[in-house]
RNA sequence: CGGGGCGUAGCGCAGCUUGGUUAGCGCGCGUGAAUUGGGAUCACGAGGUCCCCGGUUCAAAUCCGGGCGCCCCGACCA
């Protein structure tokens, strides 16, 4: 290609909209162009890497067994009623109607239309197993779309769903998509560890997530130094901390009970400045509802409860109790709740492990304006479970060792599930069975984010002068730069450039009329990883000088006629190097 | 959805408080000169519905009302 004729324009200053370097770069390397927020058009530097990312996943999913298929974008609403999820999906579905009236939603996923089809079309377990992909354009309607690519409204995802007869079968399809997955990320020369992920509102049992630590991922995730234990943060545990046994069966003294007036004092933080004490030395009392019981669930007051572990504790759904529960519970308007009496009105009382510790904190009075301070577990109210119930956070003991926990920022970039019959149920989609019997496919479902993998890629490699690309998602591989435009070196640039294309290097030349800085700059921006750079070295004793953009102070010099010989060599040892186990 | 900020040339911004020349500056863009190893330099030039609609006024980029768009922070935290 030559850089004279590419649609490229560079931005030298960077526009006002960017926050993140990786919305910075793609910006001013003329790869992305915002239509609307969170909409972007993709210019021919992103579809060259995108097409290449594109290119990978299709193949190492051919590989794996599962088969292509594309799916419309637009789904009518019925199908996503019969699973419910036509209100529970809330604001993320685009909803809009046709010329009659009748309701669609832009596809922010595609269980539906997939299953539908299976119902249709898969009769007998002798078509199963049987996985299907695409490669296609989503639309979620972000409340707050932001970083460019990293969260868009409309991007591209490859999704798959695998349908078996049995568990059995789910599993196998589970783990050759997690095969076919680290391989995908490894040649993208993405560094990503896979976490163990909470399933959430999707249902189902097992799910994996592929992460990438990054300074500005919107996803935590919290990971052993020892063992490599990792989970995102939704799900990681953490053991009982050190010396929580003694503390349990200790006896505890403590100061007098005390009721202090706190006027319209509700939350931690205005409690605790009211009171002129630490956050950690108040304990929340949330009212929970789980099945139709009521429990209290106890966490220090600078900690954060997690939902989804109370919810595994009990083994049942569990949602926050509305204001009029609480206030009947506890003859208290919300905000002043706190675990004296509970029991006796029948409430379970459950306490993360870290109110073992505690003595002489401050709780809510079950009375409006009111807390009790010097309250002391065991001696005021009783505790019938202690447990793990809150996020996990930096330096808490690993649950599967002895050492302790990384909390890091992440970016997700793959999510892998077991749905089981998720959408097979409510949707009836069956098969006849072996034994006769009619069954409902047990699903998974796989998905990728494309277009948030290059920006993943700027985001975990660049430095200040712009983008350095893996050699596979590059938008090309080589980069010939002329000092001049004319003359002895311009020849030479364009004789390397010819023979490089015939050696099957995409190559790129810039021979526009520009002064050498101004190539240069836009040479390291874009990010291919082979620069070849036609100077004086020429004049002076016939060589090019070759080198790499992550490793630019670092040049080779070699004879013009073994430029070619050299960048394939090269380029082979990159690729090389993104699968080392296989070269 | 709540809070904050912004909208003036392709990009980055000033001007707005206190209404009043022809609306400025840097970069970019065009032509020419010179130059050619890291976004130099010089000369000339083109480029604006000051986000939109309405109002106040002799007069609005500027004041008032409404709308649209964009960015950032926060969202059952008891």
């Amino acid at each position: 290609m030559r850089l004279s004729q590419m649609f490229f324009v560079s931005l030298r200053e960077v526009p006002a909209e960017a926050e993140l370097v990786s919305h910075k770069l793609l910006l001013r390397a003329c790869f992305i162009r915002k239509l609307a927020a969170g909409v972007y058009t993709y210019l021919p530097l992103a579809w060259r890497s995108l097409l290449k990312i594109i290119g990978i996943v299709r193949e190492e999913m051919n590989k794996s067994g599962a088969q292509e298929v594309l799916m419309p974008f637009i789904h009518p609403a019925e199908l996503w009623q019969e699973t419910g999820r036509w209100d529970e999906y809330g604001d993320l579905l685009m909803k809009l109607q046709d010329r009659q009236g009748r309701w669609f939603c832009l596809g922010p996923t595609h269980e539906e239309p997939i299953t539908d089809l299976a119902r249709q079309l898969i009769k007998s377990y002798r078509q199963l197993p049987i996985n299907l992909y695409q490669i296609a354009t989503k639309f979620r309607d972000e409340l707050r779309p932001r970083g460019g690519l990293i969260r868009a409204r409309e991007f591209i995802m490859k999704d798959a769903y695998s349908f078996d007869r049995n568990e059995e079968g789910l599993e196998q399809s589970f783990e050759a998509m997690r095969q076919a997955y680290i391989r995908i990320f490894r040649r993208c020369g993405l560094p990503f560890i896979i976490v163990e992920a909470e399933a959430g509102a999707i249902g189902g049992t097992e799910n994996l997530e592929f992460m990438v630590i990054a300074e500005n991922g919107e996803d935590r995730l919290l990971r052993c130094s020892k063992c490599g234990y990792a989970a995102n943060r939704e799900r990681a545990e953490r053991r009982k901390p050190k010396g929580f046994e003694e503390v349990v069966n200790s006896r505890r003294e403590g100061e007098n009970l005390k009721k202090v007036i706190t006027p319209n004092q509700r939350t931690v933080e205005e409690v605790s400045a009211f009171l002129k004490v630490k956050p950690s030395q108040l304990v929340k009392t949330l009212i929970y509802v789980a099945d139709g019981e009521i429990v209290a669930a106890m966490v220090r007051g600078d900690h954060e409860l997690n939902e989804a572990k109370l919810a595994r504790l009990l083994g049942k759904k569990v949602a926050m109790a509305d204001a009029a529960t609480i206030e009947n519970l506890t003859n208290a308007p919300v905000g002043f709740s706190g675990p004296l009496g509970l029991k006796d009105k029948g409430v379970k009382l459950l306490a993360d492990y870290d109110i073992a510790f505690m003595r002489d904190f401050v709780v809510g009075a079950n009375e409006a304006d009111a807390h009790l301070v010097n309250v002391n577990w065991g001696r005021d109210f009783p505790i019938d479970q202690f447990a793990d119930l809150r996020f996990a956070e930096q330096g808490d003991g690993c649950p599967k060792c002895e050492g302790n926990l990384e909390i890091h920022n992440a970016i997700e970039v793959g999510h892998i599930f077991k749905l089981g019959t998720r959408y097979s149920e409510p949707m009836k989609a069956t098969f006849v069975d072996e034994d006769g019997k009619e069954k409902f496919f047990l699903m998974g479902c796989y998905g990728i984010g494309i277009s948030r993998i290059l920006s993943t890629i700027v985001e975990v490699s660049h430095d200040e002068d712009g983008i350095i690309f893996p050699i596979s998602i590059a938008p090309f591989e080589g980069w010939v730069l002329p000092i001049e435009n004319e003359g002895e070196l311009m020849e030479v640039a364009e004789r390397i450039y010819a023979d490089l294309k015939s050696a099957n290097v995409e190559t790129v030349i810039d021979d526009r009329d520009e002064r050498a800085g101004v190539k240069f700059k836009d040479m390291d921006l874009v990010g291919v990883p082979i620069q070849i750079v036609v100077g004086r070295t020429v004049r002076e004793r016939s060589e090019v000088e070759i080198r790499l953009r992550r490793d630019r102070s670092n040049p080779t010099y070699v004879p013009i006629d073994k430029v070619v010989e050299t960048v394939c060599q090269l380029k082979r040892q990159l690729f090389a190097e993104l699968l080392p186990d296989e070269n």
